[in-house]
DNA sequence: AAAAATTACTTGTAAATACAAGTTGAATGA
DNA sequence: TCATTCAACTTGTATTTACAAGTAATTTTT
């Protein structure tokens, strides 16, 4: 079966209207040009277009104003940790830094924290890490990683010290993140996790654990994720 | 100012389909009427069912498939509290019971938690309430909810016991839910949450600072909750 | 000068019409 | 019987037309 080969004109309009916006060629603020107006540099209908600035609209790139016209928005802004796959995504390189804590090594698995695993996976077997996070030099994330161990030649012996695990994954094996579940919970800090992140007892942490879907079909990442939430919070928004 | 009393036929039909779907009339995989016998049913024109229709879509609760129809897939549930604006619409109705710990009442503030105010916002004072949330009678959630108190008209008034919060924004102000962005962390539970939750000293409590974005622009609902993630971990999907 | 009305925009809603394109099952043919 | 064709659905795209309603600046009136 082929792709679609024709590109309806709403969406053609959208892309191009969402590629001004993202580029810059209209800032936060400006006035889009009336709809009207729209019509006639595109040559399309009003419908046609007032469905391609539905989707802006929709999407967040603008606000529209019976009256006024459209506002543009700007893109809509950056997801933090809670919507993303990675803590490199979330924090930036900039301020983190990694200590491996267990390198990459294969181990049997019977469970992905409350996860539950395919009979492939559990066949395969698991890559097991383990990391501790500092941003600005102080521990913030400690994280305990597992993949299945399918089709990753060589990758116990990768290096990922100050490294994302999603660009290894990207850029040499073409897996790619496209999306996950998470649950989240309020932990007291353990033994292992008072040493690492040098806090006292009773101290409170937050635990996520997550399952990130991947491009490849049934290939899941699990992750487990204990924040420090004393002078970081986890920002996200929706 | 007025509120706006004529709601659109496309809004009316969105409503009605959509509460079919979330009382159960509508079931997951259910073939939806097609789209002209829809518009006899209701007496509109297909560009406006197809409007309906189209929201159903984007939300999640319908799939559509060209040549077939469009088929039910129930609530959008695979959405957690995370990435959603109340508890009601991740827990769901059935389980979630709710106690006014503090009936709306009309207040000054001088913050919203974590979250700057605009001039406006203070000067209008705000609509301050606490509710304990149960899940299968158990005290979940505690939340705090500030809403600006700006063309509410007889909001304090209202019976807010087992009922969202949102719903009644949208249906009796038309204010919808845009988006929003929230701070997590990981807490202690003081003396108050102690009680609420019937928890012993040192127990740990999730944390969530909220500001959500409405249709109103420069119209934020603020809240704070609280939970308790012994026996229900926070779920999200991204 | 200040208030009110007008006007010329803007987006919002709604209908009627037409055809394209995907799906399905029944009728038709070999 | 089996495969093909066809007809009758479905949703998808697009135009044209019309009017409602909000906004803002201009003009008129007081």
């Amino acid at each position: 079966m082929q792709q679609k080969l024709v590109i309806p004109q709403h969406r053609k309009v959208y892309e191009i209207l969402r590629s001004h916006i993202t580029d810059g060629v209209f800032k936060e603020g400006d006035l889009l040009p009336s709809e009207n107006e729209l019509c006639t540099v595109h040559k399309v209908a009003r419908p046609t277009i007032r469905k391609a600035l539905d989707r802006l609209a929709n999407e967040g790139y603008i606000v529209r104003h019976q009256g006024k016209g459209s506002i543009v928005k700007g893109v809509p802004k950056g997801v933090g940790i809670l919507s993303m796959t990675g803590t490199t995504s979330a924090i930036g390189e900039d301020n983190l830094k990694t200590h491996i804590i267990i390198k990459p090594e294969i181990r049997n698995w019977n469970e992905a924290f409350t996860f539950p695993l395919s009979q492939l996976e559990l066949e395969s077997g698991c890559i097991y890490m383990e990391r501790l996070r500092l941003v600005n030099s102080k521990p913030v994330f400690y994280d305990i990683t597992m993949i299945p161990n399918i089709n990753l030649s060589r990758f116990t012996s990768r290096n990922f010290e100050n490294k994302s695990l999603f660009d290894v994954l990207r850029k040499y094996y073409h897996v790619e993140v496209r999306g996950g579940e998470q649950k989240l919970l309020a932990i007291v800090a353990d033994e292992r996790l008072k040493d690492y992140f040098k806090v006292g007892s009773g101290h409170p942490v937050l635990q996520l654990n997550r399952k990130i879907e991947t491009s490849r079909p049934g290939f899941y990442i699990y992750s487990q994720v204990f924040c420090n939430t004393d002078e970081y919070a986890l920002y996200g928004s929706f």
